[in-house]
DNA sequence: GCCAACGTTGGC
DNA sequence: GCCAACGTTGGC
């Protein structure tokens, strides 16, 4: 899952009560079907810097609670107010993170790109925007490898 | 700040 | 259903 660290961290996550927030102000399908239909409660996610100095994985969350609706999307005071949004028929959705970990070092977009073995990563192909995407497990492996070698 | 690559919107 | 215009993302 990606954020910018200038909204919001994962040192912010971690500072949040219990280090735990809802995921809020996912406006595209696409990312909304994965927090909606795979993410699971326990499942771990990286927490991936973006539009930053060191875009990069900074650290692991948890999924703490499973999908419901942003009520952000119905607050006419949020900047995620979405008015074509109808509560009785909630477009967007959001899950509750915990913070787990931060990395000593941030695993660079470049690092990342360095990699064989990730080439393939959806975060890594042409043109991708996605700010939420799976991860499967080796190269979850490999990453949570570099992160032990420097 | 620039720009490629999307996704969305709305007229037709 | 097509597609131009527009808005957004995010690396550089």
């Amino acid at each position: 899952m990606k954020s910018e660290p200038d909204a919001f961290s994962i040192d912010d996550l971690r500072a949040c009560p219990k280090g735990t927030d809802h995921w809020d102000g996912i406006r595209n399908y696409q990312a909304r079907n994965f927090m909606r239909d795979e993410m699971k409660k326990g499942d771990l996610v990286f927490f991936y810097h973006s539009s930053c100095d060191v875009p990069g994985v900074a650290g692991i969350m948890k999924v703490v609670r499973e999908s419901y609706p942003d009520f952000t999307a119905l607050d006419p005071e949020s900047r995620y107010f979405d008015p074509k949004s109808d509560p009785a028929n909630p477009r967007w959705y959001m899950v509750d993170v915990k913070f787990e970990r931060k990395f000593s070092h941030v695993v660079s977009l470049s690092e990342l790109r360095e990699r064989r073995s990730l080439k393939n990563m959806q975060l890594l192909q042409k043109g991708n925007r996605l700010s939420i995407m799976p991860v499967d497990r080796r190269e979850w492996d490999t990453i949570l490898k570099m992160t032990e070698t420097k």
